[in-house]
Order: structure tokens, then sequence, then C-alpha cells
DNA sequence: TATTGTTATACTCTATAACTATA
DNA sequence: TATAGTTATAGAGTATAACAATA
């Protein structure tokens, strides 16, 4: 007998459609949706602190001296999770672009302090408060209750766990 | 007069302490936050399937074609945020690794079906067991109640946003 | 014409070992 | 001996353009 029909029918059946497909494992697992979420979140702010000749990196960077001058690399390295070989070329990218500035440090004969220079201080304001408003736009659909008990999850799952 | 000692005082002042680090305002985005617990949870299991000689992206795929048996690779590339060209290799070192199958699509001449050895069933299983086991250690501090809110908090800024 | 999968390629990110200057 | 910063380097991840085969 002809079994062409059936088979095929079979076979199409077997192959997941556009919208049938099934993540429900990788979906259960809350660093799945952290990864994705995170890409699609910095995704959005990516282009906005492109625009400045800034990666993500380079913009948390400067946030942190900003609010903390006189910081070393090695804390840098510590509270951005980076090692420190990939911050020196980081920092003298940004000291070449004439936002940042090491400074001898003040105690410690093998250390720099980093500091923002005046352009920098400007440019971080600025590219904070488009970071800021960018953020705002992309979770416009979860209220603002929503959106702190998403950021303190989220912080008590990397912090001191 | 001797100005030494204040200004050195003045000098240390200005230099962060260990515990010190302001990092208020990166804190207060939800993207930076949500990549620094993606980071913490996926190292937490990149060390389980690395015993497999997996990469995270690795479990990813198998995962995803354990699921949906016959999937195509652009649907594979849509749903996990790769790009085409960058699975390629990825297919085809768990092919060569006998974990991975790609078989005619009986509806589309362009298009290969991505099917799981029996291998890599008996394989996925078990990464996927380790890894939800992992996952649950690393969020022990949390209640289920918190990681279902945190895990649908996460998706709905990603999905349809 | 549009899409699937592919090659080639370049750039970025991440990681490790080893060195120097200082503590 | 330990730590801060650096160099060199290797490997993984990510991105774009261009092409063949098929729809």
């Amino acid at each position: 007998m002809n079994t062409t029909i059936p088979n095929a029918l079979a076979a199409a059946a077997a192959c997941p459609s556009e919208g049938s497909i099934n993540t429900e494992f990788l979906q259960s697992l809350v660093g799945f949706n952290a990864r994705m979420a995170s890409l699609h979140l910095i995704d959005t702010f990516m282009h906005a602190v492109a625009e400045h000749g800034l990666r993500v990196v380079d913009f948390s960077i400067l946030s942190v001296v900003g609010h903390n001058a006189g910081i070393t690399s090695s804390q840098l390295c510590a509270c951005l999770n980076l090692l420190p070989p990939n911050l020196v070329a980081k920092v003298r990218s940004l000291e070449k672009k004439g936002w940042l500035q090491r400074q001898p440090h003040p105690l410690d004969g093998r250390a720099h302090g980093l500091h923002l220079t005046e352009a920098g201080q400007t440019l971080i304001a600025q590219a904070e408060a488009e970071v800021q408003d960018g953020e705002a736009k992309a979770l416009a659909h979860l209220s603002s209750k929503e959106q702190a008990q998403l950021r303190q999850l989220l912080r008590r799952v990397y912090q001191r766990s």
C-alpha cells in the first residue's frame, strides 16, 4: 500500500513550526532568563553609549570612577567582575580619549588612583542620564514596584550568596 | 606652617577603602543587576556542563533540540539569540562528538532538521538534572515563591516588550 | 526575490602565565 | 612572601559581507 502521504504528514508533524518551539526547560532556569533579559536591556543602551564612542564596560568604568574618585584598578576589577589584564587596555584608551587620569596613589606606591577629567565628568553625567532614560523606556511595561522588586531579587542572587 | 599631615589625611580620605565603594548608580539599573546575576548563575553551572565537554551554549542547543526534534538552525538561532554563522561550527562539533545529527528537512530542501542521537539524549538528560540541581543550590537562599517571581519578571523583560 | 545554510574574516571578550615594582 | 599593575598570548564569543542552493 501507499504510505507516502502518511509518512510525509508524520515528518511534517515532527518539524516544530515557528511558534511551537518548546523552551520550557531553559525557561525554568533563572540563569537563562537573567541572561536573556540582560542581553535585551544591555542591547537597548549599548546604542546610546556607542554614540559617545563607549562600550558598555567603558561606561561602567567611568561611572564607578566618577562616583569613587581615587579608586584603584584592582578595586574596579572586584566590583565590575573584570580581570586585571583586561582592564589595562580599557584604562589606557579612556585615558587617551581624555576622560580618565591615573594619579600616583598617596598611600601605596604600587597602585594608581583613577580620576575623571572634567571632560569625563561631563560625558558620564550625560551618558548616565541617557542610559537611565533608555532603560525606563525598555521597562515601561513593568510598574515601578515590579522594577524595584526585580532589582532587589537580582541583587540577592549575586551578592553574598 | 607644616601641611604635610593634613594633606596626607585628605589624600587618604579621597581613596575609597575596600568596603566603601559606591556603585549606587549601576545598581539602580536592572540591566546591570541582570548581567551580574546571570554571570554568577551561569558560572555555577558552567563547571557542571564543562565536565561533559560542553560550553553553556552547547548545553542550550542540545536541550532545545532534545525538546524539539527536527528544529532547524534558523529556528534555533531565533530562540537562543545566536547568529547563523556562529551556529555552524557549534553544530558541526556536536555532530562530530556523536550527540547531534542533521537530517534532510522533509518540507524544505534548503534546511536541515536537527535531532539528538541516543548518546545525546542520555547526555542532555543527565546534564539538565545537574544544571537544575546546581541552580537550586545557588538560589537556596531565595524561597521558591521568590524564584518564581524572579523568573516571571525576567521573562517579561525580554519577551514582547 | 527572499530565505537557509555556509565560508571567510575581523573584532571583541575572557582567561592564564609570567614578569616588575612595591609592600 | 604577597600584592598592584602590566605584558604577551591564546581561546571563545560576536559581528558583517558575500555566496550557493532552494523556495
